[in-house]
DNA sequence: AAATATTAATTAAACGTTTGTTTAATTCAA
DNA sequence: TTGAATTAAACAAACGTTTAATTAATATTT
C-alpha cells in the first residue's frame, strides 16, 4: 500500500513542511535549504519537483484553495433555510476552515498582505469576491424581506472575517486576548472555538435581526 | 532652516521609503540597495544610520509606536462620558489612525503575522495588549451599569480591530469589497472613512446596548 | 525467471547572483 | 584642521538554480 503514488506523498509532504515555515519566517525568509533540511530532502528535489521556488509557492496556493467550492453557491440556492439560518452556517463553516488550518492560512493572509506575486493575489482577492458575492446576496434577501435591518452587507462581510482573521493574526496575541498560558493552544481547543462562534452569531444577529 | 537636523531629516527619509518598500515587499523581500536607490542615497549610509538592516526595522517600529500612547488611560479614567460615549471615540481614533496611515500598519501587520523577529513580535503584542486592557474595563464598567448586555468583551475587541484591519489588509480587496475602480483611493476618501466608522458603530451599539 | 535496457529518483557539487555589511578613500562642513 | 558625511569598491556568506553522476525502480527482451 505504501507503493502508492509515493512521488504525490513526497510533494505533499514538501508543500506541509513549506507551509509551516512560510507561515512563522515567510516565503523571502524561507531558504530552499532550510524548507529541504526540515522536510529531510535534497536541495534539488524542491526544484526537480515543482520546477522554482516560485512554481512551489503556487502549487501550495492551488492545493489548498479548491476547498468549500461549490458550497457557499448550494447554501445560497437552498430554499428551506432561512437568511439567519445561512449566515449562522457561513459562520460556522469560516470558523471552522480558519482554525482547522491556521499555518496554511496565515499564508495566504501574507500574501495578500503584501503584493510581490501580483497574480497570486489577485487570485486571492477574486476568490474572496466570489464568497462575498454570495454572502451580500444572502444578506440582501433578508432586507427585501424585511427580517434584516439595512445593514452593510459588505461590511459585515469584512467584521465576521476580519473578526477570525484577529483572532489567527498571532498565537501570542490570541493567548493575551483570552488569558491563557503559553502551554495552551487556542486553534485547537473546542471551547475557544465554541467561544468565537458563540460571539459572532450573538454580535451579528443583534445587528442584523429587527428587533 | 534647512540646515536644522539634516542628519534627523535624512534618517526619518530613509524611515519613510522603508515603510513603503517594506508595506509591499515585506522586509526579508527588500534589499538595501533597492531601498537606497528609491531613498536617494549610498548603500552604506543606511549601515552608517542604523547600524544593520534589523536595527533599521526596530527603529522604524519605534519610531512610531508611542503615537496615541497616553490618550486611551485618560479616555478611560474620565468621567464625563458615557461607556457608549467612550466606545465611540475609540472606534472614531482606531479607523483614522489605521487609515492615515495605512503602509505602517501593514509593516506592523505582516511582524505580527510572522515571528521572524521575536522581541518587535512581543513589543507589538504587549502594546495591543494593554489597549485591550483599556477597552475592557470600559466594557466591564458598561456591563456593571448595566447599560451593556453580557458580551464578550475581548473578541468585542477584536471585532472592532478584526474589522478595520480586514480593510486594510489589501487595496485590492477593499475595493472589490465596496465596488470601486482602480483609481479610487479607499483609504484617503472621506466617505469610506465615515462609511465604516458609521457601520462599526452601529455593529457595536446593536451588539452592547440593553435595548 | 533472469538478464538487460530504459526511465525515474536522488545525490553532491558547483554555478552565477544577490545579499547585508565593511573598508578605505574622499568630500564636505565647522 | 578636525570630525562627520558620503562614496565606490570589495567582502564573505547565502541565495535559488543547474549540472552531471549515481542509485533505484520499471519495462522489455531473452
Amino acid at each position: 500500500m505504501k507503493e502508492i503514488n509515493i512521488q504525490s506523498d513526497k510533494k505533499e509532504h514538501i508543500i506541509n513542511v513549506a507551509i509551516e515555515l512560510f507561515s512563522t519566517k515567510g516565503f523571502e525568509g524561507t531558504s530552499i535549504r532550510e524548507l529541504a533540511a526540515k522536510a529531510g530532502v535534497n536541495i534539488a528535489m524542491v526544484n526537480y519537483y515543482f520546477g522554482s521556488k516560485d512554481k512551489l509557492f503556487e502549487a501550495l496556493i492551488e492545493n489548498k484553495v479548491a476547498y468549500m467550492k461549490g458550497k457557499l453557491e448550494e447554501l445560497v440556492a437552498n430554499k428551506s433555510l432561512s437568511e439567519i439560518e445561512k449566515i449562522d452556517i457561513i459562520i460556522e463553516s469560516y470558523v471552522d476552515r480558519l482554525l482547522s488550518q491556521p499555518a496554511y492560512h496565515r499564508v495566504i493572509h501574507q500574501e495578500l498582505l503584501v503584493r510581490q506575486r501580483e497574480s497570486m493575489h489577485h487570485n486571492i482577492t477574486s476568490i474572496f469576491n466570489r464568497n462575498m458575492e454570495m454572502v451580500k446576496s444572502i444578506i440582501d434577501a433578508g432586507i427585501k424581506k424585511k427580517v434584516f435591518k439595512k445593514v452593510d452587507p459588505e461590511l459585515t462581510m469584512a467584521s465576521i472575517v476580519g473578526t477570525i482573521n484577529q483572532v489567527m493574526l498571532s498565537k501570542a496575541m490570541c493567548l493575551m486576548l483570552i488569558q491563557k498560558g503559553e502551554d495552551f493552544d487556542p486553534y485547537t481547543d473546542k471551547a475557544f472555538r465554541k467561544r468565537l462562534e458563540t460571539h459572532l452569531k450573538q454580535m451579528i444577529h443583534s445587528y442584523l435581526l429587527n428587533n
